[in-house]
DNA sequence: CACTATATCTTGATCACCAAGATATGGTGG
DNA sequence: CCACCATATCTTGGTGATCAAGATATAGTG
């Protein structure tokens, strides 16, 4: 799993958006660092949802606009679950191989 | 970056090693959940090595078979530490949002 | 009256990755 | 002694998620 589909499916986790709240949402969650095109936006979704891990939810109109929401499922849940245990483990065994402060220091002799 | 090309960099943090070596570390470093393919590892160290984040190390011959090594650089270690910050917020910003233990009725009302 | 924000979706291209195989040496089991 | 597996390199062809860009439409703002 990719970021953008990751954040989409974490956007998710808590209520149900539409696509466009997804953009924003995503851009939030992320400190802005993840701006997600609507190419890739709706891709997602409808893979998302082929994979049964998001559904269509209700539509709304407001001030003429439509708005089209996604929810998350139960396996999407689980997925999203899975994907985090997984980027933890990869941090831990990053963050211990790299050590404290870094640089060639560490891996050496040093602080004889 | 996509997890198997910060799988390679995570394995070089600490020590130099070969493409076959890193065949293994990696796979021991994700509880043999990620295999690497030959295609993966040597166009991913071609495409790191261009970015200069990883570079050629020394070349060794043991029991007539080559052993060609690659060793992290310092953008390489700065590129990792960025990505593994990245993640852990991510990890972070999913966790909060799924909540201890899941599943509808933490997002609602319950325990009343 | 032009521009920005909100809102949807499509199209074409890129590129990291995967699957599979080619090539070669050395050790092990039958 | 021969097949197979582990070690070790690299190539080729395909897929698929993402990106870049634009099309379409309404409402509010300067």
């Amino acid at each position: 799993m990719r970021e953008p589909t990751f954040l989409i499916l974490t956007a998710l986790a808590d209520e149900a958006r539409h696509g466009y709240g997804l953009i924003t949402e995503v851009s939030r969650l992320s400190e802005g660092r993840v701006a997600l095109k609507p190419g890739t936006l709706y891709g997602a979704l409808d893979r998302l949802a082929d994979e049964g891990l998001v559904a269509r939810d209700r539509e709304e109109v407001v001030d003429g606009r439509l708005r089209r929401y996604y929810r998350i499922t139960p396996d999407g849940e689980r997925a999203l679950r899975a994907e985090t245990d997984r980027m933890r483990r990869h941090v831990a065994a990053a963050t211990a191989k790299l050590g404290p402060i870094g640089g060639a220091t560490q891996a050496g002799v040093s602080f004889a």
